[in-house]
DNA sequence: CCTACCATACTTGTATACAAGTATATCACT
DNA sequence: AGTGATATACTTGTATACAAGTATGGTAGG
């Protein structure tokens, strides 16, 4: 378990979903690892109380399994858990950019401009390691100039589903073709052309494709059933 | 405030989010109300930690407004939540019950006929206050049909903010027109005609359009901004 | 009368104590 | 050796105590 320092802003609560959430999707905390509401308050020197209702919320997402008076353990990876986040990003992510077209503005496309500029300057520089959180931020703008940045955060937790077997995946999306895909949906969005960026959106999302059976033969107790 | 027992099966903190949901969904609270850890706890003779578990897992689907050290409030109705709950029912209606076109089966089949068939006896029987509920088991049971359940569930807390403008909507759908839209997507979903099941729900969900500015009108108290 | 201060009674956030149930290891007995 | 009872050390669920900040109302002073 990584354990990073609290920012003096955030409450005790704040801090212990923010490292229990990167350390579940980066693997670091392995689906099936049994978790101990005293055994991290003591790590991150904080009480029982702020980290219990951290594990509660992730149990509400599933990320974590509470059986009273037995123990706390991350879920394994659960393929019908990974399908539904894959099927709701694909619909949600669909239909907001949809919307985008029409909501779009002058100081939306100047945000998602800024972004995808930058995404190309680094990865003409080879600074690929930056690229993957403006990656994030491209998504969330396009959901913020369709003004459905609710359904965003509502969703974020769950796709961590999707995103901690993305990071499973051996053969990672390393090539970077999607930072060409975000030009292209972004010249979508300006044009309004909302079939072609929602077709966009079905292909970027089809990268990510992942080889259940290869990654489960690999580490074939990391998954459930 | 409603209160009603507690269920001997059920946590002390599931028992306060089961009260807490109801009497916000009902309007029983009415948005803006200010609700207070210790004397939410003093009603329900459960301690403070149970009922803010419950008040904190509200305060994430934003159905309650936690204010450190100044109170916690029942969240005002805002327009922009509500349509983007709107927004989020629709699409992942559509989508799930196009996928049920594909994914139902014998069982499926059952399950849904039963229901409808139940909702269309009450109907010809005039007991329409038990169709509300074999309406929701419908929706449901759609869901489950199309393996798609988590994300009802995930859902569920956040359609409170669509359901409950419907209930502050003077004219509230009684006609029960829903009992034969709920028949024509059953047969739909029979058909595997997954164009013309989407229309439906499409069609459905149009009939809870509500009439913001007349309801804001009468209860202006209630609403953000 | 008006203003500034301050005690007070709230609020939520955090820490800790206790309750109740479960798994395991040990030890006695067959 | 094998089996079963039991003590023990965990677990989460709940209750309570304390910390820290905020709003309010009363009061003293101008």
């Amino acid at each position: 378990m990584r354990i990073v320092a609290k920012n003096s802003r955030e409450t005790a609560r704040d801090y212990a979903l923010r490292v229990l959430k990167e350390n579940i999707l980066s693997l670091e905390l392995k689906p099936g690892t049994a978790i101990s509401e005293n055994e991290l308050s003591a790590e991150l020197k904080i009480s029982r109380t702020p980290v219990r209702e951290a594990i509660i919320e992730l149990a509400k997402a599933y990320l974590i399994e509470i059986y009273p008076q037995r123990g706390s353990f991350i879920s394994l990876i659960d393929p019908k858990m990974v399908d539904e986040a894959r099927f709701l990003r694909k619909i949600t992510d669909m239909a907001v950019i949809e919307t985008a077209c029409d909501e779009i503005d002058e100081e939306g496309i100047k945000m998602l401009e800024d972004n995808v500029s930058l995404q190309e300057y680094y990865l003409s520089k080879g600074m690929t390691d930056k690229i993957f959180e403006l990656d994030n931020q491209f998504h969330k703008d396009i959901y913020v100039v369709a003004k459905k940045d609710i359904i965003y955060e509502i969703h974020s937790t769950l796709m961590i589903h999707f995103d901690r077997v993305r990071n499973l995946s051996v053969a990672t999306v390393k090539d970077f073709k999607v930072v060409g895909d975000h030009r292209k949906m972004l010249e979508a969005i300006k044009a309004k052309d909302k079939k072609t960026a929602a077709e966009l959106v079905d292909k970027h999302l089809n990268r990510y494709q992942i080889d259940e059976k290869e990654i489960r033969s690999q580490k074939p107790e990391y998954f459930k059933g």
